[in-house]
DNA sequence: TGCCGTGATCTGTGATCACAGTTAGGCTGG
DNA sequence: CCAGCCTAACTGTGATCACAGATCACGGCA
């Protein structure tokens, strides 16, 4: 058989549904979504140009996740963050994430740290910069915890982290992009900093408690604004 | 307003999408589809008695959590496993699992422990029995398992295992199925007495080496069939 | 006898229609 | 001027239709 043609690889088919959640889902973890924030199908399709049926698919996949609810009243919206919740959300994240630091720290290559390296200094010109993008800022963030849980070679443990930040998503994020002031403290510039160290020298322990610190602090900011419901 | 109706409580609506997901998933968690076994959204619609519609609901829901897979050529079947699956998902669910089982320990209160020994005695009695069914033994085991995680107090963490075992379910449990010899070595029973025993004496440490001890041998054994492909 | 083209039949995906239930706003009656 | 009803528009859910692509078996050609 021709030999060009076994260099083409392979297209693959992305449906109309896959794109409109991966559409949802970046949303969400931006904050661009507001939490209580309605949702109709029928908008959504037209917005996105499609018609209902792909937006029926990503909703119900993002149904299944808990990262957005249908009410009784047969309305799709952002569930709202109680503080229980948020601690709950909290413990998981520590054990779960904890682990994919620990184990990131025990598993990556020169590779992995180039990209860390890259996130963790975007992130930190726009923490530094006198009016900071929080858009930005955030997808800085996003990427460089991800790089992380990326290098633990787990990728089950990945797509566990992200249905968890999914969840968090719309009240971490919508509340950095409303006041920076969680940016200038400085803190998550240090923890990142402690955490790619850490990471370097394979310190999986250290890694850990780098990783942990920051999400305890995220909590402890979001907590502290006395803004969520109960 | 008459009290009466304060106390007949709210009844959910529960759409078809959801009670299909929730057969499939069954059917899934318990090894009655085979890694690699097709399914036809049009035929388990017919079986089901309804239309196509919640069939593809429940499917994409399962497509998004890898418990399903829909091929390049546009036909549903169960994923086949792997060594290497099977190798992180093991390492993803020791550390998840056995997060579970440590909180466990910690937070159970009395009920919790009731619930425990009554499925820890159902599959003790069912692996010493005679004629094991396989059914009665992997239900009771699923329950037993569930009843620990729940005690927990972390519902999202219960929703997470609960996908992890989405995807081993079809090959832990269809093994099992088809000979009992993993039951009658008693490794299962004996790590469950000990499970159950450290959540008791409120041990987390033990708790969580009980539990990851049930889980390596589990995958040990579906290794050494060497069943699987790769 | 072996191989390739071909059509019937299956697959999931997307669009559209129908429906029951909810909501919100305007109108009527006091 | 205000309260309450009533209708029109909207909600998600389920069913049905349409379609492109893949599979497989049968039949004809070499």
């Amino acid at each position: 058989m021709a030999s060009a043609l076994a260099s083409i690889g392979r297209i693959e088919r992305v449906t109309l549904g896959e794109r409109v959640y991966a559409e949802l889902r970046e949303l969400l973890i931006a904050g661009e979504l507001a939490p209580g924030e309605r949702l109709s199908l029928r908008t959504a399709a037209e917005t996105l140009g499609t018609s209902m049926m792909p937006v029926r698919e990503a909703v119900a996949r993002l149904v299944a996740d808990d990262a957005l609810e249908v009410t009784p009243n047969r309305s799709v919206r952002v569930p709202l963050m109680t503080v229980a919740k948020l601690r709950e959300l909290t413990a998981v994240r520590i054990a779960v994430e904890g682990f994919a630091a620990e184990q990131a720290a025990l598993q990556r290559n020169e590779r992995d740290l180039e990209i860390m390296r890259r996130f963790d200094s975007a992130f930190r010109q726009e923490a530094r910069s006198a009016r900071p993008n929080a858009t930005r800022a955030v997808r800085a963030n996003k990427d460089l915890h991800f790089a992380v849980y990326r290098a633990a070679r787990l990728p089950t443990l990945v797509g566990i982290i992200e249905g968890l930040w999914l969840k968090i998503g719309p009240v971490i994020n919508l509340d950095l992009k409303e006041s920076s002031e969680r940016l200038t403290t400085g803190d998550a510039e240090r923890q990142h900093a402690h955490l790619v160290a850490a990471i370097e020298r394979q310190d999986g322990t250290a890694a850990r408690e780098a990783l942990v610190a920051d999400i305890r602090s995220a909590a402890a900011f979001i907590e502290a604004t006395g803004r969520l419901p109960q």
